[in-house]
DNA sequence: TTAGTTCATTTGTCTTACAATATGATTTAT
DNA sequence: ATAAATCATATTGTAAGACAAATGAACTAA
């Protein structure tokens, strides 16, 4: 007889909630590829049937899939598997680092170099054109000059043609204006701003990937040290 | 009397359910500051009174924002805003992009570059000698090559040290998994990746964003034509 | 003082009922 | 025959009430 018992390691069981094994049941359907987007999905009616739960729970379920961009229910219709995320549920989920500047900066940052990379590879003459007519437009200073930035770097992301990050990007560059708009008033060296585009607009021109990547990071590093300078190691 | 009216555009008018415009009550409190991650919401009996909806209504928001990860339910207890929100509500809303491989690979990839990018600023010596490990364990050419090929990703975006990216690159390298579980083995050349892979380390080393970059595009450039070339222009 | 039991608080689930919305079908008026 | 109005229907939207489950606090007994 041991004077001490073996030591043992147990996990804590967690049975998840009705609503969540709902949740995640219907996304089944989709990596399953019973359904695909644009799918219609069986009525709430039919849904408690199949999965033995009440209507109440169900409608959790399907509130949460709503919210987060996933599925679109109409009265009389029914509910449908969207095509793509909008902006909406990323900009709900920002609001958790309201409070932290600098992590949405970087967010911003990071998400932008990497797609500035991708749309060197990828812009069409259509999309430069575009950006030629927004630098165009900063050049006259108009009232709208943040705004006409804000879609000079939008065309840009859009550009990398990435069905799964544009709604990202969307609330992260919606949020920044917010951000940036309790500030003090930031960029004041238009000239400089508008050379940087030019840089990044020649290295899309080129379709170079790592220029493009290395004028943007010049960019956004100046942008990043006038709104706050993280603490580097 | 003109004989054709003239044309007015109107906007059409669409009423927000209750259920969501609850959620958007509930951010705003993030917003706005006065409630901040950590926090405790009111209970749901005082939500219903606070905001004149029935329970059902206020439960679908609150659903809709704990598997958003914004919130965390306790029976007994109450119901907080989250410090950050994990990886499985990116899951949940990558499942839409299930049946496009390509679009995962370049959403992947374009949150990669971005993190190496911000990596190279700030990565700890710690950080670089789990990385250092990490290759090590490769080169053993172990059991586990696949999933320590990973973590060696997963790492360098940890190292970028952004919490509001973290989920996203954790649900698209768990998805890549799956994705690729399905498909021919792929990484038959394990010499090239691990030569690749100290490119980076020593970019990393350095602290050369730039360097590190254009490592991780060559190697992920790599990745991608194997599993899936995408049209370009 | 400690262990076991009971109670209270808050979230979790269900049933029932009615309301609201949107669309197609039918009826009525021209 | 056609257009407008009305009605019926399908599905989602909201509410009230009741009970269950989980868990920490308070109380009681040893």
């Amino acid at each position: 007889m041991e004077a001490h018992p073996k030591e043992v390691t147990m996990k804590s069981i967690k049975r998840e909630t009705m609503s969540k094994q709902v949740v995640d049941q219907i996304i089944e359907l989709l990596t399953s590829r019973q359904l695909n987007p644009g799918d219609k999905l069986p009525t709430e009616a039919e849904l408690t049937d199949m999965l033995f739960v009440s209507r109440p729970v169900l409608r959790e379920a399907l509130s949460s899939l709503e919210t987060m961009g996933m599925i679109q229910r109409k009265t009389r219709e029914g509910t449908f598997f969207s095509y793509r995320i909008g902006s909406k549920p990323f900009s709900i989920m920002l609001a958790l680092s309201a409070g932290d500047i600098p992590a949405v900066m970087e967010a911003r940052m990071a998400l932008e170099l990497g797609l500035v990379t991708m749309a060197a590879e990828k812009i069409t003459d259509q999309q430069l054109e575009q950006l030629a007519e927004l630098m165009h437009a900063m050049s006259l200073n108009t009232a709208g000059y943040e705004q006409i930035d804000k879609n000079f770097h939008r065309m840009i992301a859009y550009s990398a043609n990435n069905p799964i990050l544009e709604g990202s990007i969307d609330a992260l560059l919606n949020m920044f204006d917010k951000t940036t708009n309790q500030i003090a008033q930031i960029d004041r060296d238009h000239l400089v701003t508008m050379q940087q585009h030019q840089a990044i607009f020649d290295a899309l021109s080129k379709r170079d990937p790592l220029a493009a990547h290395s004028s943007m990071y010049i960019h956004l590093s100046q942008v990043r040290a006038k709104l706050v300078k993280p603490k580097l190691r």
